[in-house]
Formats: structure tokens, C-alpha cells, sequence
DNA sequence: CTTGTCTCTGTACCACCTACAGACCTTAAG
DNA sequence: CTTAAGGTCTGTAGGTGGTACAGAGACAAG
């Protein structure tokens, strides 16, 4: 019934960097593109952070850790925030980001394939030979089909 | 014997960058961070080049298309140069580089099945719960095992 | 009271480009 | 000959995703 009159138990800056793992500057960086909320300030003007901050900002990591780019993650939170009907959203916005992820892992794939060959000719040795320097001098190289 | 008073053909700026498909801007700016040398100018300050420039911006865009960074072309171009005993060095830089390839394929096939494996998970369904925001907002979720 | 550590702000820097403004110059058509 | 369209020149700003540092203010310990 009545409101609880003590204030919530804040953190500062720094301690939200070090509970998140992520880097102190990265997180105002985070506030001026709105993908963290303006946390409140005390008499000071320093930062206050709650649970909440917290609970988002780790969101934020684990997104980030999924490869996901800041402005899928924009969309992500806008889409946990929108609260009803998202899954259906959200299974769409991790998929197209899963297909990226294959490009990405084909593409590398193809480099590898081509460079490793191309490694395995060099003799090594100091000779001024190097096919590695002949493949990228040949004028035929292609790495993309297209 | 004697010297060829023809000038030697060039071409303009618009013109490499058409040959090689690298974009115009960028031919400027590989110039200014020294990837690519300075061309001389003709009697109205445009830029003009020849056939070396041409073959050095396709070695800079073939070592590109694998990957490598500008430093690394800044390293196998300056090893180009400096023309004997280059092919064991050659070989270290590039087999370096096959290693952060191999780096990079594992994390994005971590990633990849991490997120798989979540947005199977999913109803699909336009439903509030979502398998992927939940894993997002677990407090146990972590990718990286370390 | 001084020293050290924290916070605040703005701003500059990293890779790797891309793009645009404003000033020239060239070319082709009318 | 004139004019309009296009190319070239320069410097500089923008984008992504941060990182770092300077300079000012706050605060606790010795």
C-alpha cells in the first residue's frame, strides 16, 4: 500500500562496466545512441544505475557476442520492449542474421581454401619465387565466381 | 639508343578505378595512407597513371578480396619490393593470416550453432514468449565457454 | 592539505572506406 | 562563342563500433 520511501540501490558506472564486462566508456557510448536508456543522476550529476540497466546492458553483451550489429540489436530491444506478439518478429530478425553468419562463414571458407592452396606451393625458403606474391601478380586471379 | 619521346599512356583516375573496380574515392585514399604511391599529375594537376599502377591496385584489391588487412598489403607490398629472400616471409604472413581465418570460422560457427540451435526453439507463433529474447535475457547464457 | 582516484564532458582517434561541397577544367552541342 | 554537362581537384564529414584522453570537478584517506 504505501510506497517504499527508501531508493532503489544504485550502481555507478564503473561497477555496471565491471558486473557486465563491458568497457566504462563503451556504455556512455551506448547511452548516446540510445541502445542504453539516459540512467538518472544523483545531486552530482554522476550516473545511477538499477537492476534494470544491468539486466539490458547484459542483453546487449550476449547480443553483441551473437554477432548481432548494434542496429539489429536496436530492433531486438524494441521488439522485447513492444512485449506482445514478438516472437514471431524476433525468429525472423535471428534468422536473417543466421544467414549472414553462413555468408560470412562460405566466404571465409572460399579464402581459406584458395590462400591454403596457394601456401602450399611456396617452397619456403628465401628465394624471390613466392607463389603467394605470383598468385596476387597473376592477372587471372579470382577469388569470387562472379 | 635512343630515348622514346612518346609519352608513356595513362590514364585517369575514373579510368583505374573502372579497370580494377575499386572504388574512386578509395584509390585517392589508399594514396593519401601510402598503399598506393603518388602518380604524377599532367599540366592541370590530374592525376595520371600507367600500367605499374594498374597492377599494383589489382594486387591491393586481389589480397583484399582474401582478407587481408591494409597493414598486411602495406607488409606484402613492401616485401614485393624489396624483391629477394621474400617467399619464406611471404609464406609467414600469409600462413598468419590463414590462422585468423581458421579464428574467425570457429567463432561464427560457434555463434552460428548457438543461435541455431535457440531459434529452433522458437513457436514462430505471434506469442510473447520467445526461445531467442529468452536466451538473451538468461542470466546464465554465455557463448564463450573461457 | 595534499594526493590519489573517481566522475563528468567533449573530442579525437582506430580501420576502412564513402560521399559531398566548392572550385576548377574540359568537351560537345547549339 | 557560349553555355551546360560532366570530369577532376581539394579538404572534410559521415558511417560502424567502439577506445582513449584531456581538463574540470568531487571526494576519501592520510
Amino acid at each position: 500500500m504505501s510506497d517504499n520511501h527508501k531508493t532503489v540501490k544504485t550502481v555507478r558506472r564503473s561497477d555496471l562496466a565491471r558486473l557486465t564486462g563491458c568497457n566504462l566508456e563503451t556504455i556512455r557510448y551506448y547511452e548516446n545512441i540510445g541502445v542504453m536508456p539516459e540512467p538518472p543522476r544523483n545531486a552530482k550529476n554522476y550516473r545511477c544505475y538499477d537492476e534494470s540497466h544491468i539486466a539490458r546492458l547484459n542483453f546487449v553483451m550476449r547480443a553483441r557476442d551473437l554477432g548481432f550489429t548494434l542496429e539489429e540489436i536496436r530492433d531486438l530491444l524494441a521488439l522485447v520492449d513492444g512485449g506482445m506478439q514478438t516472437c514471431a518478429e524476433v525468429q525472423a530478425l535471428a534468422s536473417r542474421h543466421l544467414e549472414s553468419i553462413g555468408a560470412k562463414i562460405a566466404d571465409l571458407r572460399r579464402i581459406q581454401m584458395v590462400l591454403s592452396e596457394t601456401v602450399a606451393q611456396c617452397s619456403g625458403e628465401n628465394v624471390p619465387d613466392c607463389a603467394v606474391i605470383d598468385a596476387l601478380t597473376q592477372s587471372d586471379f579470382k577469388l569470387h565466381t562472379a
